[in-house]
DNA sequence: CATGTAAGTAAGCATATGTTGACATAGCGT
DNA sequence: ACGCTATGTCAACATATGCTTACTTACATG
């Protein structure tokens, strides 16, 4: 997890980790919004206000950047899966899960990033056609929808079906960011999470319940 | 070297109708699985085995080859929602409509289109930068989801609520598509339209039912 | 202060990219 | 057969792009 710090007092000058994690932020933020192919070296470089060579420095390349942000985002991703599931494992608690379940998706959704601040789930939907990255962030998809169907009681080599219904509720989350990102979407793109946890309530009870 | 004409493809005549629809073609899978600044032009007119200059003759440039391919997009969403709420207006039988939605929505994700049949639904979330086509994709996702909030009954002017569900059940179908665009997540992307089916019909009861 | 090293900069290279304009040719009406 | 026009080809352009190399500057340590 970086603490991305105010930019205007990141003028510490010659400080390798904060020019490393500007770069890191800026990139989450292209890369997110604009795709890998789209977003050019330069372009991250001037919004992190640092040297375009400097990329190549701490990155290697701009893959290197990229699998980076990867990992940067699925960090971020296992903290909010963490929410749906504390390790208290006692809980059977079906309705207390579904319950829990539809409140953490809603307010990942909804939730007050800072405006700059990128969507996890977004960077992981984009693809720069390296084969690394591609496992890469697969796994970390599969992962979070195996913590969900987790959430439910399911464990591997348990019934796909299960899981299948995870992925679908997976792929509601993550429709639902897809589809908030286009500003102009009403009413869901403005909703709010006391007007979304319900929904995603019902959703998740018809899938997982 | 001379590139003449493919001698396998039997020297395709002098067709503008068919090259045009070649480019529309080729643009679409691109567009679709790259995004649009992830995709040159020399890509597209290689894959339907056509000058690169064409592109700008037929379609101005390669922005107009995008809106074009947006516009078709929506030609072919226009059917797959036709096929959810058929003209008959007096079928208030709640039963069959959720079930008609969830049929379509599954067929649509795990429809057998040709291999290089692109999805409509995910050029729709790619964007150009352009306003133009902005404007004209978000139109067509609000469009669709107005008409499955239509199959349930719902009008304009009525009650957001139920247009914020029918906005997320849109989310759903958009997500199992991104999803289903990933390799390897299984079982997703491998699911049947048998097994997709009652998973989305319990989707469906639960937003509109 | 001197100096070695980490951090940052500037310029350029090789290639890719969108677009254009001049040219070539097939096919059709006359 | 002739030429006209729609259709297609080719080469070039201006700029953008990822990356490298040689250089400069700040800072900690002696």
């Amino acid at each position: 997890m970086l603490t991305y710090m105010d930019p205007v007092a990141a003028r510490r000058p010659r400080d390798a980790e904060a020019t490393r994690a500007a770069l890191l932020h800026a990139g989450m933020r292209f890369f997110t919004q604009h795709g890998y192919g789209a977003t050019t070296v330069r372009q991250i470089a001037d919004e992190a206000g640092v040297n375009v060579a400097l990329i190549n420095r701490y990155f290697t390349s701009k893959e290197g950047l990229f699998e980076a942000c990867l990992v940067e985002a699925g960090a971020v991703l296992e903290n909010a899966a963490a929410e749906v599931a504390p390790d208290e494992a006692g809980s059977a608690d079906d309705d207390g899960v579904t319950a829990r379940i539809a409140a953490a998706i809603s307010r990942q959704a909804t939730g007050t990033r800072a405006a700059d601040e990128p969507h996890s789930l977004l960077l992981l939907l984009r693809s720069s056609g390296d084969d690394d990255a591609e496992r890469l962030r697969l796994a970390m998809l599969a992962g979070y929808a195996e913590k969900l169907a987790g959430a439910a009681g399911w464990t591997r080599g348990d019934d796909d079906a299960v899981l299948l219904r995870a992925q679908v509720l997976l792929a509601t989350a993550v429709g639902i960011a897809v589809l908030r990102a286009a500003e102009g979407f009403a009413p869901l793109a403005q909703a709010t999470h006391a007007q979304l946890r319900p929904v995603m309530r019902d959703t998740v009870e018809a899938l997982l319940g």
